[in-house]
DNA sequence: GCGACAG
DNA sequence: ATCTTGTCGC
């Protein structure tokens, strides 16, 4: 691979990245969340796509994808390694989320394209990125009381949020993904939770994905 | 040159 | 990311 090509790509692409909102007028139903995982020593790579319903948050969908790795993970290169996965989940899709939460990061990248960005110019979806830390920017941390929150900037422009989402844990990284501003991004985070250091989409991409007790027991009242 | 470095 | 048990603290 051609490091070199990809970073022109990179550049590329980030200026076809939103930055403004697109849910203002209408508040979405269905937000989606996104998590990628690896099997098989690394030669696979698998995603989870789940869709929960706003705002109870109540988990409706789920798709899994499994292809073959197309790339090693290298810093600033990762949506080129999960973004073949997530779009072989997103067609799976029976609806498509109106908003969907990435594992990563989104604007908050070394040229501006995190995989948030990344796939959500892909599929023309907005996105945020939630990550649990930091790829590139300064701040300060948030102090201890659970809600505290700093930006992350560089060079005097501010990359996303650090937020402490709960008490006790480290904070998130949260960052305009495509079509979402930096302050609604933090806001639908926020309106994502429910007790847990991650947002509820995360969660459940994740639970899914590595198939935890709390999607067993979903998938047997369900299916 | 040295350290940092999403998942 | 992934390999993995117990353990410390709220």
């Amino acid at each position: 691979m051609d490091l070199a090509a990809l970073r022109a790509q990179q550049q590329a692409l980030a200026h076809l990245v939103v930055t403004e909102d697109r849910l203002i007028a209408d508040p979405p139903r269905w937000v989606g969340g996104a998590d990628v995982g690896f099997e098989d020593e690394g030669r696979i790579t698998r995603a989870a796509l789940v869709v929960l319903a706003w705002p109870s948050l109540a988990l409706m969908e789920y798709q899994i994808a499994r292809i073959p790795t197309v790339m090693p993970y290298i810093p600033g290169f990762l949506s080129f390694r999960e973004t073949p996965a997530l779009q072989a989940a997103w067609q799976q899709l029976s609806r498509k989320p109106d908003l969907l939460l990435v594992d990563g990061h989104g604007r908050s990248h070394p040229r501006r394209l995190g995989v948030a960005c990344h796939f959500g110019l892909l599929e023309d979806v907005p996105t945020i990125g939630v990550a649990k830390k930091r790829l590139c920017g300064q701040f300060q941390l948030p102090s201890e009381a659970p809600g505290a929150l700093a930006p992350l900037t560089d060079k005097d422009q501010q990359l996303g949020w650090v937020w402490r989402s709960k008490a006790r844990c480290n904070p998130l990284f949260i960052s305009t993904g495509h079509r979402v501003s930096l302050d609604t991004a933090l806001s639908w985070v926020q309106r994502c939770m429910a007790g847990y250091r991650l947002p509820e989409p995360t969660r459940w991409a994740d639970a899914v994905a590595s198939r935890k007790p709390a999607f067993l027991r979903w998938q047997e009242i369900h299916e």
